[in-house]
DNA sequence: GGAAAAAATTGACCTATGGTAAGAAATTAT
DNA sequence: ATAATTTCTTACCATAGGTCAATTTTTTCC
């Protein structure tokens, strides 16, 4: 928690109470490896995690059974399923721990009440989804012009360390590919 | 302008000096179709456009020459190259007049500086890039579980007039497929 | 440490979409 | 209106990636 306070700080002064009130409406877990924290179709989404270590995932399964990773969560990340949260629906996505992760949890309303209370928080958020944008239409761009293969190489680059946590058929889902295709990009990888 | 400080203020009060201030950082503009507002590739970038009335459209050119629409833009949206903004480097997406179009020019350093000056304007701004975020995180999702053939019939739904001022060519760009493939598309609907 | 379960690989085949090129149609400019 | 230009369609073939099933490898868990 300390963790993430800093980061704020590192950007913007912020006050004692605002502070106070950031760790009054969240708590630090640690969840296993495997762990659902939000389960596709529940009724109502209503908490965020900021990752503190270990590796989250959110993802949804389509009508034909086969899962598609939106994004994977790792330290100083948050992960939540924005879409149920915006649009007051229930859960589009699950959200499961690829390893054990500590977070912190956050009650999506009280967070978003943080604001009226201590507007000093607003840079932060703005900045944070800025940068959440941005990162957004580079990967929309990339999977309209990149290949599979070249996808796959920017994956490793942007997530270097992630190989150890995720099943390969994580990443396949996350760029958009068959697992077995996955597997054969990867031959061709090593032969070259 | 009035468009848009009409919505503004459909959610919050507004001061008359942050409304004025609005007025001075900005400049409402009639450009003619074709017209290339930001280049890609050109230097800087300094200026986002709130579409009164009219069609644009943002896309790059890949090192193949083939063109990705990464978004239209069409009334009360906003519409820049967000990308080069936030990593202050040159324009990596290029934005186009498809008609006709009168847009509110923004100064993208001024806008942003309003916050200091108008915090006022915070909310409203969190709620537009967070719906933003939703928006993108579902094109990501239909990107990665339906066929192209449903995502043009998606694409349709969400854009219904927009046929009219788009070349089959910008839409196949968007939703990530060769303008012969839309148009193959296309013949199977109409044959059903 | 070994059995059971899960994941990854591989091969054979298939399908959606891409590439190319030519002609038809639509749009734009004169 | 007509010519010039751009865009769209269509036919044919090519290919990246998907599907299914069998096998091997890795991981999990008593």
């Amino acid at each position: 928690m300390k963790a993430l306070i800093n980061k704020i700080k590192s950007n913007q002064d912020l006050s004692l109470e605002a502070e106070a009130y950031l760790y009054a409406i969240s708590e630090k877990k640690t969840f296993s490896k495997g762990t659902v924290l939000i389960k596709q179709g529940q009724a109502t989404v209503n908490k965020i995690f900021f990752v503190l270590d270990g590796c989250l995932r959110s993802y949804c399964v389509d009508k034909n059974g086969k899962e598609h990773t939106l994004q994977f969560g790792i330290k100083d990340w948050w992960i939540s399923d924005y879409i149920a949260i915006h649009n007051n629906e229930s859960a589009t996505l699950a959200i499961e721990c690829l390893k054990e992760s500590t977070v912190i949890v956050f009650n999506a309303k009280k967070l978003n009440n943080i604001f009226t209370q201590f507007p000093e928080y607003e840079p932060f958020l703005r900045n944070l989804l800025e940068r959440h944008v941005v990162s957004l239409h580079q990967r929309i761009l990339n999977q309209l012009q990149l290949t599979a293969s070249e996808r796959y190489d920017l994956f490793l680059k942007q997530y270097p360390d992630i190989e150890q946590f995720t099943r390969n058929y994580h990443i396949a889902s996350y760029l958009g590919v068959t697992q077995e295709s996955l597997s054969r990009i990867r031959v061709e990888k090593i032969k070259k």
